[in-house]
DNA sequence: CGCGGTATTGAATACTTTCAACAATAGTGG
DNA sequence: CCACTATTGTTGAAAGTATTCAATACCGCG
């Protein structure tokens, strides 16, 4: 059993609904979408689909964060992108296409999952609907193409502050918490342990600071520094 | 002057017209589309547009080829894709986005403009052209996912040989041509140095063998071993 | 033929990985 | 609630790779 299921969703008073994707929707359309509408809570570590999985399903992050995994034929694993709050997941499956990544989640998750085939339905006649998609597509692929420029270029030290600026980015606090040295590691294209001796010489430089059990607080500015190169 | 104006597009008798964007279209629609559309020729080495410009035009790649370049803070450049015939260029566009990457020839290239806003209004009201669009951003996210998996993951020799056995796939021969080896590391994310190095190694070898200047064939079958980390 | 740019190579250095040991931590069952 | 165990994180040392910077070779073009 792979999640448990939490009944149907209540979107009509969800706190996201305005942010994400059917925020364009009329009260008769939103009524069509809202019955297959099912919610989902996610343990960490618990995998919401696997890569090949025949793609009916999308889904909307209401909380938490899942990783989005490929594997090499080595067997190596990296993680392409992570997706959070608000974001939307199984975008291939509009196409009738297979999912493309293991989708794990990597905190404690809530999801709602709809089938894409009314999206699909939906949005030929809702535009607003239709431009949200494509806007989405659109974020996904500038988030990999940031992952690619940020994220797996220079030395491990620039790689990880970067990591962990984009970690507190849009947010009021300079406060975030780490995944584990494995997943960050996969993130960046380095090992468990560069990565665990990089974050372990950060803390000693102070430039991060465990106020609680896996909870940090930045020091941004000098994190900066680090990630333009300016500083060994 | 950064391009050849090679005169209004000669779209009806296009050998890509059924392969690309607008093969749906009505003769009617089509005809809407055509008027705008103009034509280039541009030389390797030619910019046909910076990342911020205002995104006005989207372009479909008759020949040739071109690099997406992104830049980091500390100017080291990465090419996050490779564009070629029949793909599609600047689909941020429809979003009334300014482009996202600079887009850099690298052969003699062909390429038909036309105004993103044209696509918008068609696609609102042509299914075909719908679900062409997004396929198109999922192959664009799928490439992107790619080259973080398969080019940016693993030692440089790995990474070589998997761009290599990337430029033959889907091709009857083994044959190909190389990008300069400032190119091939901004790909990789390595050092032309050590991009030069490791494919000077592989000729010593007989991986690829230059068969007339800039023409090379592929031994696939090691290099795939090579890919996978089985070999030193 | 010579010039300018690209490719190749060398040598020293810096960095990352590997493999192994040990420490810290969280989860489990008594 | 505590002790035990399994997992995750940290560290060390050696080996393996990649980068840097500098020199030289090569190529295409005027």
């Amino acid at each position: 059993m792979r999640e448990a299921w939490s009944g149907a969703a209540d979107c009509m008073r969800c706190a996201l609904r305005n942010t994400v994707l059917f925020a364009g929707l009329t009260e008769e359309d939103f009524a069509r979408i809202h019955d297959p509408i099912d919610q989902f809570a996610l343990h960490p570590g618990t995998t919401l689909y696997h890569a090949q999985d025949s793609g009916e399903f999308m889904f909307t992050i209401r909380s938490g964060a899942l990783k989005l995994v490929q594997y090499l034929s080595d067997g190596t694993q990296r993680i392409v992108r992570i997706v959070r709050s608000t974001d939307v997941l199984g975008l291939e499956a509009l196409l009738q296409e297979p999912y493309h990544h293991d989708a794990v989640a990597l905190q404690p998750t809530e999801v709602c999952r709809f089938p894409a085939k009314l999206v699909g339905e939906l949005s030929r006649e809702n535009p607003g609907l239709y431009r949200e998609l494509m806007s989405r597509w659109q974020q996904a692929l500038s988030e990999a193409d940031a992952w690619l420029t940020e994220l797996s270029t220079g030395a491990a030290r620039q790689r990880v502050a970067r990591l962990l600026l984009r970690l507190v980015r849009d947010r009021e606090s300079s406060a975030c918490q780490l995944f584990s040295r494995e997943d960050m590691g996969a993130m960046l294209g380095i090992t468990t342990e560069t990565t665990s001796r990089t974050i372990a010489e950060f803390k000693r430089q102070s430039l991060l600071v465990e106020t609680r059990p896996n909870l940090f607080l930045l020091d941004i500015p000098n994190l900066r520094r680090i990630a333009e190169g300016e500083v060994r």
